[in-house]
DNA sequence: GCAATCCGGACCAAATCAGTACCCTTTAAG
DNA sequence: CTTAAAGGGTACTGATTTGGTCCGGATTGC
């Protein structure tokens, strides 16, 4: 199974529930509190989504966090790029020589690429609105199972 | 970064080995000379392949595997669900009660369902044939798509 | 100045994975 | 019929990754 981290999961909860805010920053250990997971967790993960620029962070007393951009502006490509790093099925792109033989001949390199964008078009496909949204029928996806007929033919 | 277990990315380079034969059965040792990989190996992934269909094996003396069916109608998805499992992005969706606190109420389920649902999508766009294919430049990408060049190498 | 809050590391325990080895069953060749 | 070759399955171990925690600093508002 293709496993995301728990942090990535945990990162969409938090995110959503800062959309519920009135506007005003919000601390890590509120936040915390408002989704039941252990405080330096929270911390950890709104550390990692500022590094990458989906937080605004505020120091000092009466700081905390704020979404730098409205929720349909952030897709799950860079949620998960900010926890978990560079959207890669696999490794055998670089390194490891040993593996592969020699990598020059290898050709699956290109190949593995070629399905790498296909899942990071995937995914961007997706917005943090579209993730809070309740999972009701929805009427702004009216075909639900070809998500994205866009990425099958980029493939 | 989201992984894709080592032994599938193993798993394309066998059966792409497999297509170069001459028809005949292919013993796991001579896979394993073929592509430098530990026969063991090949064996554990001959085995998990055999288990969901996507080879024919014959036991006995002179016996060996064969793809059960031809290069372009197997898909990466496959590979992929034979050696890892389910294609399934996050385990939110079962178990867990206390992650997400009450199961019923998180409405993240059915939406990481639907990612899910795309990029199984986008893999089953991938067919073995494709990945032994050269990677030469491909047509079907006509522009690289830098979107969002800060993220384009970091996502 | 003081307190609250973020920042950036290092650190440890637990889970997972890759790889190996062993023994059994099946089958074809001689 | 015997024998050996080959797959089938399971269990084990070492290494890697991950989840989670903690601490000392830096920064800002009161």
């Amino acid at each position: 199974m293709i496993r995301l981290s728990k942090l990535t999961d945990y990162a969409v909860v938090v995110m959503t529930a800062m959309m519920q805010g009135d506007g005003g920053p919000h601390t890590a250990v509120s936040l915390a509190e408002r989704t039941g997971l252990p405080a330096p967790t929270v911390s950890k993960i709104l550390k990692l989504l500022a590094r990458d620029g989906l937080m605004a962070s505020h120091r000092g007393a009466a700081g905390g966090y704020r979404l730098a951009r409205a929720p349909d502006a952030i897709n799950v490509a860079q949620i998960i790029a900010a926890i978990d790093g560079p959207i890669a099925l696999t490794d055998c792109v670089e390194g490891a020589p040993g593996a592969c033989g020699v990598e020059s001949l290898c050709p699956r390199r290109g190949n593995w690429d070629r399905v790498n964008r296909a899942v990071r078009g995937a995914l961007e496909g997706v917005s943090l609105a579209d993730m809070a949204r309740p999972m009701f029928p929805d009427p702004v996806l009216p075909k639900a199972a070809p998500a994205l007929p866009a990425t099958a033919d980029a493939i």
